[in-house]
DNA sequence: CGGCATTGTTGCGCTGAGTACAACAATACC
DNA sequence: GGTATTGTTGTACTCAGCGCAACAATGCCG
């Protein structure tokens, strides 16, 4: 569950005997290979060469596969306060990863509305964070909503964006931050 | 499969035995004595009298029992080409129905995440349909995702709040009108 | 009246995600 | 060497959703 626990083996039982790596690399071979949908959690868990029940020591379902990592940046930026001028940290240290990996083969994974349907999760929770904040600094409830809303949108556009366009070809704080600029009226007209 | 389909029943062979209602209060009931993830589809087809089998000819999944009402209403408005200042009719002619309770039952029905999620979903819906259509009129993409969710969020923070004030006791056309005149400075900036 | 196509209903078996949990293994510390 | 801690594994389970073949009830047409 502790992102980099295995890094961190200060305080000890016994050490991890796998890796959450190994057990992603596994997966998006699979998914390569076979599809995300034809490819089952015992699949992967196979290839990796450990049990079934071991998958879910390191990942909490199978989209979480792709999501982990995405999901480790909501949470900091929630706990950070979730400030919308935050935002455009949020690309900092970004790195082409399993996630990257997802939209650029899409079409090879048979993705098909897997990615959709986990990109709306994030943009809503993203979306509800802004949301909150924008009520606490005194924004209505509706408007707040729908700018919140408008603002999980651009962080997934821009992520989705960078990652089919090469996940290094162009740098994706360029790209939030165009996204972000497109919801600077909304902002002005509502301070 | 058909809406509607036992009323328009001029071509006919075996008569439907029970109906989308029957099945979809009998869901409702249950929700609100047990939850909705402590009622499992057997429970609900037990007490509507038909089998479990019967659920799927009715409703492609369990969430349906909400939100299949409101996706038709999706799928009419993609069908009309999704513009946007078609929007502002989604409401018309909205009535309280199982989605509705649901929102307003949230709590009793131990709904948690699952509004979220599949809210979430159909903000995403709408918001492809409305971006798709805005490239089309020559948006830039990045532009178009950003303005296309929101507008998605305001359609759906619009309903949220109409359902949860009653759903009577104000008008959701008007609540929708103002989610969305949040988003006239948008449409202003980008045309 | 009697077959026939059509449509709805049911039962059954199956896959696969996700959960719970107890048994077991490997380490650090004392 | 014992003990607490942490990781790993096997097993059994629930439940959503799919597929499908058998069966039932209707209208139609001869």
């Amino acid at each position: 569950m502790l992102p980099y626990a295995e890094v961190v083996s200060i305080r000890a039982g016994r050490p991890r005997a796998s890796s959450r790596e190994t057990i992603s690399e596994a997966a998006c071979e699979l998914f390569l290979e076979q599809g995300y949908e034809g490819t089952s959690i015992t699949d992967i868990t196979r290839r990796a060469g450990v049990a079934r029940s071991s998958f879910f020591n390191y990942f909490a379902s199978k989209s979480d596969v792709f999501w982990s990592g995405f999901d480790e940046r909501i949470d900091a930026f929630e706990a950070a306060g979730a400030r919308v001028d935050a935002l455009a940290t949020f690309a900092d240290g970004f790195e082409p990863d399993s996630l990257a990996l997802a939209f650029v083969n899409a079409d090879q994974m048979l993705l098909g509305d897997e990615l959709d349907r986990e990109s709306a999760l994030r943009r809503a929770r993203i979306g509800r964070a802004v949301s909150t904040r924008l009520r606490a600094d005194g924004m209505g409830a509706l408007a707040a909503d729908v700018v919140g809303a408008a603002h999980g949108a651009a962080v997934l556009a821009a992520v989705e964006r960078w990652a089919r366009d090469g996940a290094g070809r162009t740098r994706l704080p360029a790209v939030l931050a165009e996204a972000l600029a497109v919801l600077r009226p909304l902002l002005v007209a509502h301070a």
